[in-house]
DNA sequence: AAGGTTCAATTAAACGTTTGTTTAATTCAA
DNA sequence: TTGAATTAAACAAACGTTTAATTGAACCTT
């Protein structure tokens, strides 16, 4: 891929994380990106083809990390949880911009391309965390729980406060000017340690209430 | 509140919740409605204005239970905590549009009038919650937990499944063509039953990593 | 090595729509 | 007769996209 073409892809992705597809102009893209405007069309053919090939270019950016893990025999399924969040609470949150457009698109079904694309991702996610989970019941280490709402519960926890940075600086006591960096550096620890001791209580089959 | 009036916030939750805010015209809210165009400048002087004045709207109407149950003395913390479950569940499903719209005004921060506004929603349910937490860990039911963290699992696993339905029909095994009705009434149980669960783990004194 | 050819890259300008908002005229009940 | 409610029309600005002209480096022939 061109230089010039994954500069406009790296530029989009800031401004439709900051403002939403529709609220950015192909006119806005070119002038961050210091292209001309007819560059947008002539490289990606319209502006929703462009956010068509930026989903492309970051999930295949991000692709193959869940099932080395996953594969990983050495680790116990209670590592394993430890390292699933871990991963996602960083992934997330080390692309929080596009994390913000995949999450805006969902709700909103733009096209039947980008609505699938979304899906398969989800299902992939979804896929990868239910054979750990499944694992961990069959050594008698889990009880049974949803699994589907418990990926739900580990997206959605951190995606609460990616999603509402305004919010989440008042949770984490920081200025209303403090950059993703700064923000991320703060939110990451703490969303980690919740996740772990939320999923630890939930998942650990010595908690299951028939039990007690 | 003029019928009029009202009946023009009603067709913009919807159409928003729909299609986001950049993405409906004041043209397709006005035709929807069955209004002049010009009555939407009339009523609500801009379309920011008008969102706005269904953010306070919807907020008004939803505003009192949470302090009641709060207030309850007859209530088990545990009986608090699957009450604040359902009615979080059931509120936002209920109200699944308005929701997603307020879920995407967090991220664009369009304008300071409605980050304010958002934010002081969230605070309040902040609060509320924070009481009830409080108020069993007191009585040593509950552990010591990152309260900010869990509301923000509630809310977030409520989300992740509101704010992608065409994923959340796949989940539950249900056909695209869903109606928000339909998709409620299987979501709601199981969002329900699981959140229960994941909190009893969650808070339960008794789970203390300390205690094992 | 020089000159000619080719074609992708790039540009400024213009395209026709659609946008949110305003205007000025009209309706209609009080 | 008054004034709020309602209308069709028009407004300028912004939108995504296309066009047609120009650049410039790579390639080929002599």
């Amino acid at each position: 891929m061109s230089d010039k073409r994954e500069h406009i892809l790296v530029v989009a992705e800031e401004l439709f994380g900051e403002k939403g597809f529709d609220g950015t102009s192909v006119r806005d893209i070119a002038q961050s990106a210091g292209v001309n405007l007819a560059m947008i069309s002539y490289y990606f053919g319209s502006k929703e083809k462009l956010l068509e090939a930026l989903i492309v270019y970051r999930t295949e950016y991000n692709y193959g990390i869940l099932e080395e893990l996953n594969k990983d025999e050495m680790l116990s399924s209670w590592d394993k949880i430890d390292r699933l969040v871990e991963f996602y609470v960083d992934r997330i949150l080390n692309n929080l911009r596009f994390h913000n457009i995949m999450y805006a698109e969902s709700t909103s079904a733009r096209s039947n391309e980008i609505m699938e694309k979304i899906i398969h991702i989800k299902m992939r996610n979804l896929e990868q965390i239910t054979k750990i989970i499944t694992d961990g019941q069959a050594k008698k280490l889990f009880r049974q729980v949803d699994i589907p709402m418990t990926v739900g519960t580990i997206m959605g926890t951190i995606t609460s406060y990616t999603q509402a940075k305004a919010y989440g600086c008042q949770i984490l006591a920081l200025g209303s000017n403090t950059n993703d960096e700064q923000y991320r550096s703060k939110l990451a620890p703490r969303l980690k340690a919740h996740l772990k001791q939320t999923l630890r209580g939930h998942l650990d089959i010595r908690n299951d209430d028939n039990k007690k």
